[in-house]
DNA sequence: GTGAAATGTGCACACGTGTTCACTAGCCTC
DNA sequence: GAGGCTAGTGAACACGTGTGCACATTTCAC
């Protein structure tokens, strides 16, 4: 029934290793024995020791744990806008795939203008590593993390430097099979809605789409950018769609496509047959019914995977060689093509 | 040139104040009292310390300087889904919000089977608090939160216990208010698309729109589960529509409703005048013009402000007295009703 | 029974801070 | 000139760990 506060209305301090060893009568080293895997101490006392921290709440202080080993186990993760879904959904997949490495995730805004200042501040932690979904930050944010000496894993913008990892879908390949696969289809008359100039994907997509219809002698037809958002590849589509007649939109990135394909609609243009529309990506809302959109998937869990496996073996040989880890997009064939 | 690496090849231990010091030719209390506001130093003594402290790279490690004060300035973030748009907008605007009063979200899944483990794991560190999307998570986690005496900040799921604030929103109010709308407009035949059962606000927005026919004396012509996912809400709406004559289907959320419109679209049921559908939540996607929902706002930027204000004033005082902070849902007319 | 090896244990140090305390130097007042 | 007051400084301690080292105890082979 007590409400656990002392005379200064703060609640107690956490119970440490020394109140531990007092309680089991033994030293704080056998505490801190018992709770460290593979260290000396007898296992019938380890198990004592256990039993009698569980019950008074104690565990390892980590801040002092971290002091010690000069090792935080957090792990910065920079993220471009939380708002677009595949960004949200890869930054969930990436969050429990750290946490079950006991790496914890800090999450920073990476687009807005305090993005800069909120790195300098949280740089007073000895982060284990710097993870950027770079794929959707400006290039200026992902070269300053980059010069920190920090490992760094960048997910999406490949990016040089000291302990510099990267992981980074073939956009231009993704851009190209799908392209091709319209251009098989009979389409002829292309637009493209591209993203913006400062992301790296955007520039590559770009590329891929360009090279596809270059190799097939074709040329686009007209383009216009977008900022990758849903209302922007409306607006986008409807100035294509109205002044030019073009049996094929292809879009940098499937919000961008979602978009595109109301704007269809608006304009009575029946998707696939009159025109053909296509995205990049394949977030959750590509498959709904309503889109069934034709797409390419640039997929979260390799890449999660990718990201991990970076850092386990980062974490391991802190001066290993730089490396790059490529992932293959998949052409997922839906309603729209 | 030189690659920063020593001979066994790890990167070097990054500066400390002692190292600021000796270059600086002053005491590292000096150095300490530098950098902390308010402290007693020559202020020409002080921009020189930090002017050299700037060149070297040094900043104080934020780990030594928490398990002196007793705080980590790191807080958890529990969030239940982040492919949901809601959630995952709600956490990106916290996250700002939390890295401008320089506290760091820590982000963890709040509803996989290792959440439990999770927690238990982040409790080594010194937690200022423990931020909960409980609207989205089981009550027997977010009770589990509650026990440690961590101060605690529940958004969407009231909870009691010590240091435990919460922000809630008014759901029943705000179903209230739209169901009598749909009302006023003439709909008479009512179908209900609920959420799980085990989200606090799922019982609560069912409760809004039950209370409201009753006060109109009408009654729930049939009702239909859905898990707040959009697949969900075109399932049960497809079941719910073509089993029933309904002029108006209120759904748990904006999801569901999104849903519940494609399968509308499919049956041929002519949105609005044959039939309004209206959500909650006001999500980015329901002002699309493909979707162009009416819909009940749940503010996140009010929730997000009542959040970090109740974070700020329980960590100037943290005994004071338990509060909840209520938030007004806010009708949003747009095509479907 | 003896020496060596194996197994446990506690002491003490280091990690990098923030802050109290004692102290000095300088200035002002009378 | 003496005494008090202020601004500024450095030494030293505490925060809570993990671990190297020296030592103690037990086991074991001979």
């Amino acid at each position: 029934m007590s409400n656990q506060k002392d005379k200064r209305g703060y609640p107690p301090r956490r119970a440490t290793a020394q109140t531990v060893a007092d309680l089991a009568g033994v030293s704080r080293s056998a505490v801190s024995r018992a709770f460290t895997p593979g260290a000396y101490v007898d296992s019938e006392k380890r198990r004592r020791i256990l039993k009698i921290a569980a019950d008074a709440g104690y565990q390892p202080n980590a801040l002092a744990a971290g002091l010690k080993a000069g090792q935080s186990n957090l792990v910065a993760v920079f993220v471009g806008n939380m708002r677009s879904p595949y960004d949200s959904a890869f930054v969930g997949e990436l969050a429990q795939a750290l946490s079950n490495l006991k790496k914890w995730p800090i999450l920073i805004d990476g687009t807005g203008a305090r993005t800069d200042q909120a790195l300098r501040e949280l740089l007073r932690y000895p982060l284990d590593a710097l993870i950027l979904r770079g794929g959707s930050m400006s290039e200026a944010i992902v070269d300053k993390c980059s010069r920190f000496g920090i490992p760094m894993i960048s997910s999406g913008r490949p990016v040089q430097g000291p302990r510099v990892d990267n992981v980074c879908c073939r956009n231009a390949d993704g851009m190209h099979m799908i392209t091709n696969l319209l251009v098989n289809r009979g389409r002829r008359r292309f637009g493209f809605l591209s993203g913006p100039e400062e992301f790296y994907s955007s520039s590559r997509r770009r590329a891929g789409v360009l090279d596809a219809l270059n190799k097939a002698g074709l040329e686009l037809v007209a383009e216009r950018p977008s900022d990758y958002s849903v209302e922007s590849g409306y607006d986008a589509a409807r100035s294509l769609l109205s002044r030019n007649r073009l049996d094929a939109v292809i879009c940098a990135n499937d919000a961008t496509a979602i978009g595109a394909l109301s704007a269809a609609r608006e304009l009575s243009l029946n998707v696939p047959d009159d025109l053909a529309i296509v995205g990049f990506d394949d977030i959750a809302m590509a498959k709904w019914p309503t889109f069934n959109l034709t797409t390419v998937r640039n997929p979260i869990d390799a890449a999660v995977d990718a990201i991990v496996e970076l850092l386990e073996r980062r974490l391991i040989d802190p001066s290993r060689t730089e490396e790059c880890i490529f992932l293959d997009p998949l052409i997922i064939e839906r309603g729209t093509h």
